[in-house]
DNA sequence: GTCTATAGCTTGATAGAC
DNA sequence: GTCTATCAAGCTATAGAC
């Protein structure tokens, strides 16, 4: 019979773990195709065919990496469409725990915001807006929802939905760019709630 | 004496413009690491040493793009602090004229995103936060003036600031990245207007 | 001013030993 | 599972002829 094998028990954290987050902290910082498949594996302490084994190659592991962190997205987005309260209040909300995500994860949200709206780069296809229509559906429900209920005056509802959306990209952009300007939650929901004064039936409560 | 030199006239459109119209399309839809010098003076029909003869190197090509297309902007700024109008009005009409500034040159527009919200990509430093420094002051000022001039409640500044900036970032975007959604100057001015409305003293004239 | 040809370097990926 | 060693391809930039 054979002796007890060692591969089972990670010693600390997995060869795996360690190359996705090095890799995140690469891509992110440097870009995806900047990123050399040699700096990967030398910040995870490896050698070159370990990422080979793990992932099938360079794209296989940034694949893993995008859908990692817009599985955490989803999982709010679901969330929201089963709480209860005002629509106002629940969009508030819901902008609020998207922020504080976006704030959590800043490697892996400069990641995205890189490949989304910088060049190509050669990174292979991931749909980002698969989740950004469902992001936009879901706003745009608590908005029908909140002038069913008379919270809402009745408007243009795209144009409410793109300043909410408006003030979220704002939110982010001078997080990741201009850290020094003082952006945090809190002038995200004072933002969108000068962005509600307009549509507003009465005050918040 | 000597005989008439041909280079003196140019037979239909310079070499060195044709290599900066082609750079600015190849930049912007490939990325800046992405384009490489081959393909630049390929697409103007020349060989490589005539880039390297015009513009010091690749880099040299990148930072003559720039600057001409951030001139423009720097104009249309300056202009507008001479202007004269209410506050709010003065504000629509820069954001209209900058926006529409964004559409008649948006390679160049995309190139700038690519750069300033992408990765690095080996791009030598050019100095946006310049520029944006100084529309953010622009804009600053007029809602002082506003304020002022008591067409705006007072409140809080930065607030008003940034969601201007969201309202012009996601026409932006949206009209670089989703370009099916029906983003126009009419929208633009449209949600702006809305932002006014928790500000105004009075209804927009 | 414009060309051909190539030097010199970095990259993603793999073969084969252990 | 992890290593060393290496390959083929692609890149920027320049030498040198015209």
């Amino acid at each position: 019979m054979k002796v007890a094998r060692k591969k089972q028990v990670s010693p600390d954290i997995s060869v795996r773990n360690r190359l996705l987050s090095a890799a995140t902290e690469l891509f992110s910082s440097k870009g995806y195709s900047a990123t050399t498949t040699r700096e990967i594996v030398t910040a995870a302490g490896v050698t070159k065919p370990v990422l080979y084994y793990y992932f099938r190659n360079k794209e296989g592991i940034y694949l893993e990496l995008m859908h990692e962190a817009f599985t955490k997205l989803d999982t709010l987005l679901d969330a929201s469409r089963s709480q209860r309260g005002s629509a106002p209040l629940r969009l508030l909300r819901l902008l609020d725990q998207v922020f504080t995500l976006f704030l959590e994860n800043i490697s892996s949200a400069t990641l995205m915001f890189n490949i989304y709206y910088g060049p190509p780069q050669g990174a292979p296809f991931f749909d980002f807006d698969a989740y950004f229509l469902k992001f936009e559906d879901t706003i745009r429900r608590l908005i029908k929802i909140g002038i069913q209920q008379r919270e809402f005056k009745k408007g243009s509802i795209e144009d409410m939905l793109w300043l909410i959306f408006g003030a979220l990209n704002v939110a982010t952009n001078v997080q990741l760019f201009h850290t020094k300007k003082g952006m945090d939650r809190g002038r995200l929901t004072r933002m969108l709630k000068l962005i509600f004064q307009g549509f507003l039936t009465q005050r918040l409560r």
